[in-house]
DNA sequence: TTGCGTGCAAAGGTTTTGCATGGCA
DNA sequence: TGCCATGCAAAACCTTTGCACGCAA
């Protein structure tokens, strides 16, 4: 017997169910695997992998690629209309990554709008600089 | 006899001038590293790294990583004084990349920079979105 | 001669793929 | 029984590193 195409199944369920709990946190692939590891419910990083695909493509899980180290980030967004008014500030020392409220932005977004009628992409746009605990050991 | 620091090898000086002459399109290092080959003037591949990481830090190069896709892309940058003021616009669909003029950032630099003490590293980042001709186009 | 850039190859880390297994219908 | 997701390991991939060689001063 066929299985039905939205078919989830237990690993599929326990990764969305983990990304959904972090509040819009990312998280590496490692982070994920160890979680499940610290669980010993552990899950094949192929499986994990390849779930985070489907979930990308489908729209929930969004991945971030913010410089060639350590692997991408991804993040759980469906229903997350705060998500599409931020920008992510990473910081190039500690590699921590922050969030910028929409207000601050908005200005921003209007201005290049309007005198460029260049249209940002907030999602993609990750802004780089110096964290504020960077900054004071620099 | 020790050389000068500001020595430039011919190699350094072949990358440079190779990536300076395509007016500021991107490439990656295997499109490099493709190039001198078919010069018959081959040069390693780590090589062309230890160079392009030289010449990010000197400002004279600046790096992308576009989402994991087959390796990072350079781009030769002319004159970084003038960087430090600006924001990139970079059009997803064309490719073309616009100047945001300093008046516009300075209100959001300043912004981050009271209300999260995040310094926002101008050289290296980039705002990715649609240009005026492709959002008349979609 | 001496330091340093070079190139090769190996190592390193992340992601994908091949394939046998097992679970669910 | 028959798909198909899983997990392991190997492969593929990009990038960095170790090391011996060679060039330039």
């Amino acid at each position: 017997m066929k299985r039905p195409s939205n078919y989830i199944t237990r690993q599929g369920e326990a990764i969305l169910s983990y990304l959904s709990s972090l509040n819009g946190e990312h998280v590496t692939v490692e982070r994920i695997a160890e979680f499940f590891e610290s669980r010993n419910a552990g899950i094949g990083v192929a499986t994990i992998y390849r779930h985070l695909d489907k979930l990308e493509t489908a729209g929930k899980v969004r991945k971030y690629v913010f410089d060639s180290v350590s692997g991408a980030c991804y993040q759980y967004v469906e229903d997350c209309e705060r998500c599409l008014s931020h920008f992510h500030l990473k910081c190039e020392d500690c590699g921590t990554v922050l969030h910028l409220p929409s207000d601050m932005i908005s200005e921003l977004e209007r201005s290049v709008l309007n005198g460029h009628s260049f249209k940002i992409n907030v999602i993609k746009t990750v802004l780089y600089g110096k964290c504020a605990s960077c900054l004071a050991n620099a």
